[in-house]
DNA sequence: TGCATCTACCTAAAGCGATTAGGCAAACGA
DNA sequence: TCGTTTGCCTAATCGCTTTAGGTAGATGCA
C-alpha cells in the first residue's frame, strides 16, 4: 500500500484538470480516486464530501480568474482595461471550460462572501473609474458587465455561436467596442 | 396495480414543476416516480433515460418562454418591444427558476436546432428592426442581448444581486435603458 | 537504532439513483 | 367474451457516495 501523498490541495487541483477534460458536471469522487489509483474512501480524509470537492474547485477557479484579471488591468485604464479584463474571462473559459463552469457554480452566501468573487466585483468597479459613472450607475454597470461576461462565456461554451457567421471572435470584439461606447455615454435618465 | 396514466407529456410537465420546487439539477427519475406513486422502472416506457427527461424539460421551458416572448413583442416596437421581451426572460426566471435553469441547459446541436431556441433568436432579431442595425452588427447585437438576458437571470437566481443596494429591480430597468440607448447609437467602427 | 504513535490508505458495507429484462393484469378492440 | 396490447411491476445489476473500523507505512523520540 504505497502512499500516494494525497492532500486536499492536490485533489482539488486534479479535480480542476478533470473538470476541463470531462466537464465540471462529470467530476466525481470515484473518477478522481481512479486518477490517483486510490480507493474512493481514501478521499474522504481530505474532502468533506463530493459537494465540498466541487465547491473547492469553484473557489480555485475564482482565484485563478481573479489573479489573471488583476494582472490584465494592472497599469491599464479605460477601454484598454475593459478589453483586457473581458478577454481574461473569455480566454479562461476557452482554455479551461470545466473550471469556468465551476466558477459559475452557485455558492452559498457565506462561501461566496469569502471567495475571490469579491475581488472580481472590486476589479469591475475599478475599471469603471476610467469612465464617468457615479453611484448608483456604477453598480448598474458592474451588474451589466458581469452579466455580459458570464452570459457570453456560457453561451459560447454551450456552442451557441459556433457554426454561424460572423464568428464569435468578431462579435466579441464588436461587443466590447459597444460596451466601451455605452460606458462613455451612459444614459443618466430613462430615455423616453 | 391501478394504472396512473403516465404519459411522456405528464412526466415532463411534472418534471418541470419539480425543477421549480427543488432545482433543475435535483430532478431525478426516482423523485419523479415518487411523485406519481409509481416504481422508477415504470417511467422508462415513456422516457428514454434521465438525460432525455431533462432535455424534454428544457424544450418545454424554451417553448413556454418563446410563447410568452412572442406575446410580449406583438404590436410593439423599439424600446417597448425590447423591454417587454427582456422582462419575459427575467420574470420567467423568477417565477420558474427550475425551468429557467433547464432552458439554459446545453443541448446537442440537432436538438437545439429543432428547439424553440430558434424562435428566440428570430424574435431577438425582430426587435432589432426597431433600431437601425445592419448586418453584421445586428448579429453582434443579438448575441449581446442574449448574453445579457442569460447572464443577468443566472446571476440573479444565484443570488448575486441580493442583499445589496441598489436593488436588482432598479438595475434591471437602468440596464434596459442603457441597452436601448446603445442600440439606438451602435458604434459602427471601433472607437479608439 | 528501536519502539511507539500517528495517520494515510484500505476493506467492508449500506444506501440510492439509473437502467434493463421479463412478468402479470388491466384496458381495449372485435 | 376472448385475445391482444400495454402499462406498471418485480428483480437484478451497476456505479457513485458515504461511514466505520482496520492495517501498515511514516514519523518522532529516546
Amino acid at each position: 500500500m504505497a502512499r500516494v501523498g494525497l492532500t486536499t490541495e492536490r485533489l482539488v487541483r486534479a479535480g480542476a484538470e478533470l473538470a476541463d477534460e470531462i466537464g465540471f458536471e462529470q467530476v466525481t469522487a470515484s473518477e478522481l480516486a481512479r486518477r490517483f489509483d486510490v480507493k474512493v474512501a481514501s478521499l474522504y480524509s481530505h474532502i468533506k464530501n463530493s459537494q465540498d470537492l466541487k465547491t473547492r474547485i469553484a473557489l480555485l477557479a475564482l482565484e485563478e480568474l481573479a489573479d489573471r484579471a488583476a494582472d490584465a488591468i494592472a497599469g491599464r485604464a479605460g477601454k484598454d482595461a475593459l478589453v483586457g479584463f473581458a478577454n481574461v474571462y473569455r480566454d479562461y473559459g476557452r482554455e479551461h471550460p470545466g473550471r469556468a463552469a465551476a466558477a459559475r457554480m452557485r455558492l452559498d452566501p457565506e462561501t461566496a462572501a469569502a471567495s475571490a468573487g469579491v475581488r472580481h466585483a472590486q476589479m469591475t468597479r475599478a475599471i469603471l473609474r476610467g469612465y464617468d459613472l457615479t453611484e448608483p450607475d456604477a453598480t448598474h454597470a458592474v451588474r451589466l458587465l458581469g452579466s455580459v461576461f458570464h452570459g457570453y462565456s456560457s453561451l459560447e461554451l454551450a456552442g451557441g455561436f459556433s457554426h454561424s457567421a460572423p464568428d464569435s471572435e468578431e462579435s466579441w470584439t464588436r461587443i466590447l467596442d459597444a460596451l466601451d461606447a455605452l460606458l462613455r455615454n451612459w444614459p443618466t435618465a430613462p430615455t423616453p
